[in-house]
DNA sequence: CTGACCATAACGAAGCGTTACAGTAG
DNA sequence: ACTACTGTAACGCTTCGTTATGGTCA
């Protein structure tokens, strides 16, 4: 019988810790003194101290310990092992993402000392006024979640190029994607895939050419919001509005090119005269 | 002028944020009509806005955002290069970090696959009875704060090695630590660092022997909470109270090897019947 | 008039740390 | 009696998301 002090040396977790341990069912003292409420401790709950302290350190949260440890004891290893597997690859992807950031902060920082503003390739963002001519294009329309969107969008033009290779249609054209809900939306995106083609059948349709601005956008796509705001700043000096359904042109896919500092993407915004 | 809602579409974010940073006045809206609260924001706050969204994509915090843009703009970027190099090491430190826990959940996923559970190792450590002799140690005493413990005990054993050095001691033993603080302190430790010496010159005492327990650690220190679970669990069996100051035995250092996997310390804690 | 947009206010979440105040073990 | 330990209770931190309720713009 441990006092709640001496366990929490041991295991080197604050007893304000142990307490909340114990709210939370994690872990309970065996014994609680009944008129003093003083918590005791015994030898053997070191051990599954020793555990979650250590599921803690590899990041697991305090209910996804608590659910490994109530499991009854039957097969336990089974789903510690694929919950250690599953944590792995969270970890990963984790790794993943600081290295890109790392990538990233060296790179504004080689832009700063060369004597640019971190935000300065903002307005190098090029903005230019075209007529664009219309198109007949083979399209799928999507209303997306946010995650949908981290999976990308291969899949859904996976899908297009399947149904051209079947019928045997002729491509003109850059795939490119049509955003019918305005930019930002927490719930979703309401999308329109397409690929230009010659034949007109069934799934296609003519995309009618407007006045629009284009601007390119080199590197990943998470630059994207840039374009819109650099585009927005244009429009508003020279007069224009912006109007509905923004779209992009992949100039260069994930397919085609190495890095993601090569990708080519056009914003096409289509405006009008105020 | 522009919106609330319009201006978190353009920039991504949230309506909900955009309002909490006005509260903490990270970035306000140029104008709020005064009957109806109305936020509205101009064209110039999108690259502030911009700015604000990639600091937060490096994990810089609002406070740390808000501070570096609040500087009034004279050397604005020199401010920023040093911000995203401190970034930078605090991300790589994390990296590194998730890399040693992949190491070991990995390092888990085989024992459990070898059949074993994960927290088999615990009774493992192996257990003995000593008694040790007195012997004269060069030592210092600090009180660290637990900083101090995360850059390492290095600088203090180079101390003392500097010592022997010049005062051409002779060396008799590897380094040791005395922890004379219980174990785990959330304000810092009282440890005293030492190396055996043959002459008894101002700066050395004796150490006292003394019947102990001694378990070997292999592997990283971070185990250390085990050793001490299982010694105190021993020392339940078979009838002995651990007394003061345990104290550590490095008979690898990091010096002396590549791998963290391959270090070795032997960790004494004096005993005595009950 | 309707729907989309905006406002305020208060609570919640994760994992404890931090007072503040008071009883207890040895 | 003294001191170190323990108890409960309540708020704080960070960054918004989530209702709930009601006014406003086109």
């Amino acid at each position: 019988m441990i006092p709640i002090g001496e366990f929490s040396k041991i295991c080197e977790v604050s007893t304000k810790a142990l307490r909340y341990y114990e709210e939370i069912e994690l872990i309970k003292p065996i014994y609680v003194h009944p008129k003093t409420g003083y918590r005791y401790f015994s030898i053997d709950q070191l051990k599954t101290m020793l555990f979650i302290n250590r599921l803690k350190q590899y990041h697991f949260s305090l209910d996804e310990i608590k659910n490994l440890i109530d499991t009854n004891n039957e097969a336990l290893d089974e789903q510690i092992e694929t919950a250690l597997k599953h944590k792995g690859l969270e970890i990963k992807r984790q790794i993943l993402v600081l290295q890109s950031i790392m990538r990233k902060i060296e790179s504004d920082i080689s832009s700063i000392e060369h004597g640019l503003s971190i935000m300065n390739y903002l307005d190098n963002i090029g903005v230019q006024l075209i007529e664009t001519k219309t198109i007949n294009i083979l399209s799928i329309r999507k209303k997306l979640t946010k995650n949908d969107c981290t999976d990308g969008y291969g899949k859904f033009f996976d899908y297009l190029y399947r149904k051209i290779a079947a019928e045997k249609l002729t491509v003109i054209g850059y795939p490119l994607s049509i955003f019918h809900s305005t930019e930002y939306n927490p719930n979703g995106y309401d999308i329109e895939f397409a690929i230009p083609v010659k034949e007109a059948v069934t799934g296609t349709r003519d995309f009618t050419g407007c006045l629009c601005i284009k601007s390119r956008l080199i590197g990943s796509y998470s630059e994207i919001t840039s374009v819109y705001a650099r585009q927005r700043q244009w429009a508003e000096n020279n007069g224009y509005d912006l109007i509905k359904s923004p779209y992009d042109v992949y100039v260069t896919t994930p397919y085609d090119i190495d890095r993601i500092e090569d990708m080519k993407t056009d914003i096409y915004y289509p405006i009008k005269k105020q």
